[in-house]
DNA sequence: GACCAGGCACATC
DNA sequence: GATGTGCATGGT
């Protein structure tokens, strides 16, 4: 193992420790079954967690959350109760190819359809019109309990604000990275992706705060305030 | 009232 | 292959 390898080891070690100190468990990604947690995936894209609720609210209260419901339910009301989480015409169109292929390939379970190997059904989830590479990774790890790591925006950002990748690092590159660099398990890549997420939510938007984040302490010298 | 949020597909160059 | 654009709501 090269030197500059050993210190990306240790700086994603660091990194998951001081977020774990300071959040506890997160236990993430919320969600009563494995579909659930795929439909949250799919209406969370570009949106705030707290509209994806409602929506999921909704779909319960409406006894549409399950794929065959959601495959014989009018377009039009399936979109009223996506309209909280935004964008619910193309929601409402991702969301039916997503039931049409768990339907179809796997009999409506995504249990079942979770037996296949990862980069086997990775690749199918892939196919699927309205799933991309980080939708795909969130129903991977979160609802088939398969090991990979997720990739969102606050990944980028906290990774480049620290120095540690550029800034234009493309979604497989960083994927591979972490993956090289973090032991493979389960809770650990669940429990990391949800500090992030925390951690991205609490500090690092837009505006993001550094005085308060727990990561401060592995900024490198001279970039605080930079960004 | 502007700006932003855990993406993605599609058009265009 | 890079870059731009539409999609829509609710919080700050």
């Amino acid at each position: 193992m090269t030197k500059r390898s050993k210190s990306m080891q240790r700086s994603l070690a660091d990194m998951y420790r001081l977020m774990s100190e300071h959040f506890g468990p997160t236990h993430w990604w919320p969600g009563d079954s494995p579909f659930e947690i795929a439909v949250g995936a799919i209406l969370t894209q570009n949106t705030a967690w707290t509209n994806v609720e409602r929506a999921i609210a909704n779909l319960k209260r409406a006894k549409l959350l399950s794929p065959r419901k959601i495959l014989d339910c009018p377009a039009d009301a399936l979109e009223e109760a996506l309209t909280p989480s935004g964008y619910f015409r193309v929601k409402a169109k991702r969301l039916r190819h997503f039931c049409d292929y768990l339907v179809t390939g796997h009999r409506g379970s995504v249990k079942r359809m979770a037996q296949l190997p990862r980069d086997e059904l990775r690749a199918e989830l892939l196919q699927v019109n309205g799933i991309g590479p980080e939708t795909a990774d969130d129903i991977l790890l979160y609802a088939c309990d398969h090991v990979v790591f997720v990739v969102d925006a606050y990944t980028r950002r906290i990774l480049s604000r620290h120095g540690l990748v550029d800034p234009g690092i493309g979604y497989e590159d960083l994927r591979a990275l972490f993956e090289r660099h973090v032991p493979p398990d389960l809770r650990i890549y669940q429990e990391y992706h949800g500090l992030i997420v925390f951690i991205g939510k609490e500090f690092c938007r837009r505006k993001p705060n550094c005085a308060e984040c727990p990561l401060h302490s592995l900024l490198p010298s001279g970039r605080f305030g930079l960004q």
